[in-house]
Parts: C-alpha cells; structure tokens; sequence
DNA sequence: ACATATTTTTAGATTTGTCTAAATTTATTT
DNA sequence: AAATAAATTTAGACAAATCTAAAAATATGT
C-alpha cells in the first residue's frame, strides 16, 4: 500500500472532493480545473491510476474511485486536516494561512507520524474550516450542516463550518468577526438580491447572497 | 530565492555534510556513496546546480558550495533537526526514529512554518542527537567536542553527542542506557583491540573501538 | 615515465508528469 | 437527423532525474 506519489494523490483528492456529491463519475474536465492542468494531463493521469487499480475508468465515460482509491485518498485528507489543526492550534497559524502549508504536509509518509499527531492533537474531529477528520479507518462523522443561505426567516443556528476556505474569504469573516461557533439568527431576506439581514451573537450585520451561501450552520 | 528541487535541496545537504570537514573540494564518488546514487547522475547534477549558482564545478576538479548554496543547504539543516526535535519532544518518537521522517518534513517550503515551528520548540540549539541546530541567518553554535575513542586515560566527559546516527547504533546506545548528558570516564585501554573500559555515570562498561568512535564528549 | 587502475564525464535510454495541437467521441442545436 | 459545439483522447514533444555502458581524464605503481 502507498507508493503513491505526490502527484497522483492530488488528483485521487480531487476525484474525492468533485465526486462526493453524487455517486456519479467525474469528469476529465471537472478535474483539469480543480487541480490547474490541462485535460490531456488527466486522461493520461487517469490511465495510470486505473492500471494501479485505484480509480474506474471508461474512455470519455468519466472516472471514480475504487475502495482502494477511497482509503488513499481519505488517508491524504485524514492527514491534510490534522496538520491544519497543528498549524492553528499549537504554531498560531491563522485559518486563512494554513492550506499551502497543509498542502505540502499532507503527503509526508510516515503511518506513526499521523497517528502520534492525531494523538498530540488530542483526536479532533473537525479541522479549522469545520471540516471532518477521518479516523485511522477513515470513518468520520457526518453532522447535518445548512448553508444560511438556505435558511427560512427567523431560524437561527451556530456556524460551523465555511464552504469555501479560500484565503480572501476567510479574511473577510475575520474582519466582519464571524467565527466558527457563533449563534446567527436570520432576521429577513432581502428579495432583491437575497442579501440577509442577520444577528451574530449580540450584532446585527447584513451579508451577501454570496457570503451567506459559504457559511454552514447546525440548527438550533 | 529557493525555487531548489527536493533532489537538488539532497545534493546540497551532501556536499556540506561532505565538504564541512576542510574546505576541500568534494568528489563526484562521495557524492554518489552518500546519496547513493550513480556518479553520472551526480555529474549532470552537478551542471545543473552550477547553472543555478548554488555550487562552484568545475570538471574533474569536484565541486564546493557557493555562499548561495551553504545558505540553501543550511537551511534544508536547520529544518531538518528543528523536526527532529519537534518528533522527539512533542510526539515522543524515539531518537534512532526520527531520521527517515526529517529528511521527508525537510523540505516542506515554509519559512513562517520554520520559524513558528522553532518558537514553539523553545529555541533549541541542539537536535536529539546531539547537532546543533542553525538558527535564521544560518549561525550555529560549535562546541569543542572530542571523540571518546580520542580521549587519554582517566578523561571525564559530558556525553554531547553522537557522530553515528543511525537506527542501528542509536538503538546500540538505548539497551546499554547511555544518553546525552550521561557522564562518562575513560578508566583503561586496551592496546589490543582499542576497547575501552569506562564508567558511564556510576556503571562499568566495555565499549568497542567503533562504538567510542561514534560518540562525542565535552571534556570537563 | 609508461602502463594500469581509478575516477569522472559523455552519450543515449527510461520514467514521470507535464504540455500543445490534432483527431475523435459525445452532446446540443436547429 | 445532420450540423455544430464541447469534451475527451491521442500523438508527439519536453524537462527533470535517473540509469547503463562507453569514452576520456586523472592518479598510481613500479
């Protein structure tokens, strides 16, 4: 088992994440734009990990992953989101910071090492994005999560987790003071552009359509 | 700056390591030995890097690191044992465990990882095999230090480090309860085979020519 | 100092991962 | 259902890093 390299677990990774939707197969293009590569990479890409059993591939049909595939790349995601939880918890890395460090660490190969992390870490379930953290056997939790922008009027929930973790977004939550944890209430949806007026803790803020659809709350 | 490949960032790492003892130049061969790899690999290799300004070549003659190149390798040294420390101290690896994984964690490119890492690490001088660990600027601090099998009769010294580190001799030093820091007397030689009878804080013990080579006192 | 041995370099091939451009297959439109 | 568009694959090239085998340079021994 894993003598995958660098390369080839970047892309099990983001079969996992475009295919954990539906159970449907992804596409050569789908992938090409998640990892910024050209389609001709993938198909050859895809090739390769076929002949090692880790992904289904029919010509121009799409790929997805084997068991075999699965645990690999749970196994990458497993470790991406400890580190990230190392980074912020005991270096001080802010949430914004950590994905590109996460990214290099995330391929280091040493079973003892993640498991002793995971240990060090106290075994958390959620990285800093609200994410899940798959145990050794790559089982992790599944909580029922909404997005606020699905939110009927009046209901209200604590934050949890963020869909988008880019940087800018992140940065844009820091500075309006929304963390994971906070109770948000749904005061009324602008019909116009599908603004939100909301109340974080004690504040009233109104947020974008585009904000409100990034942000995952656990409803009270 | 530092735009080096994994492999480029190792052939660094042997050239000082190789090079450190005079300011000789280092040869293609204890190139290849060290990295073991094959010396015409090291002869492209070296082209490569003195193309990039990281070693000063020149063919048949061998080749020594420019300032560019030593502060390049210094860095990859400073990571390396940073990390090293952190497994031992943090995640409780043994000391004959930690090699293969540092030399993985070398070359994550982060400096504000490195230096968080280091800050949380307390500023340590030293690895856990006794090397002293480079700080931002590249300085290190060089102790005099000498090899047990070098010392006169009825020497004292603090053990401070070993010049062997592998698994197989660090695991050597773990069944027969000698460590950094442990006091140790030379009492005898044996002219014969250059054994020494020493006392390793209040026990007797016989050590091999080769074990005594291996380890680093600081006389008191 | 000449012959031999050793070291080092060159030449040519291979693997991994990528690219561009052209060809092929699938999907969409009218 | 034919024409057009979009997606996908193939073909061929390239760079990095490695190898083996042969050639060239340097070192060594008597």
């Amino acid at each position: 088992m894993s003598n995958t390299s660098h390369s080839e677990e970047n892309y099990l990774k983001a079969i996992f994440h475009l295919g954990s939707e539906g159970t449907q197969a992804v596409s050569t293009n789908a992938i090409a734009r998640n990892i910024k590569t050209q389609p001709s990479s993938v198909t050859d890409m895809m090739q390769r990990l076929s002949e090692k059993g880790l992904v289904n591939y029919r010509k121009y049909k799409g790929v997805s992953l084997t068991d075999l595939g699965r645990d690999t790349a749970l196994s990458i995601i497993r470790k991406h989101r400890l580190w990230e939880v190392f980074l912020v918890e005991k270096l001080h890395f802010s949430w914004d910071e950590v994905h590109d460090v996460a990214e290099q660490l995330e391929h280091i190969k040493s079973e003892k090492l993640v498991d002793l992390l995971d240990e060090h870490l106290g075994f958390p379930q959620y990285d800093p994005h609200g994410d899940s953290i798959p145990d050794k056997d790559g089982n992790y939790p599944s909580r029922d999560k909404q997005l606020l922008s699905q939110l009927p009027e009046n209901a209200q929930g604590l934050c949890i987790g963020v869909k988008d973790s880019s940087a800018s977004f992140l940065k844009y939550l820091d500075r309006n003071k929304i963390s994971l944890g906070d109770k948000i209430k749904l005061l009324e949806r602008e019909d116009f552009d599908n603004s939100l007026l909301v109340l974080v803790g004690e504040r009233k803020l109104r947020l974008s359509q585009q904000i409100a659809a990034n942000l995952y709350l656990k409803l009270l």
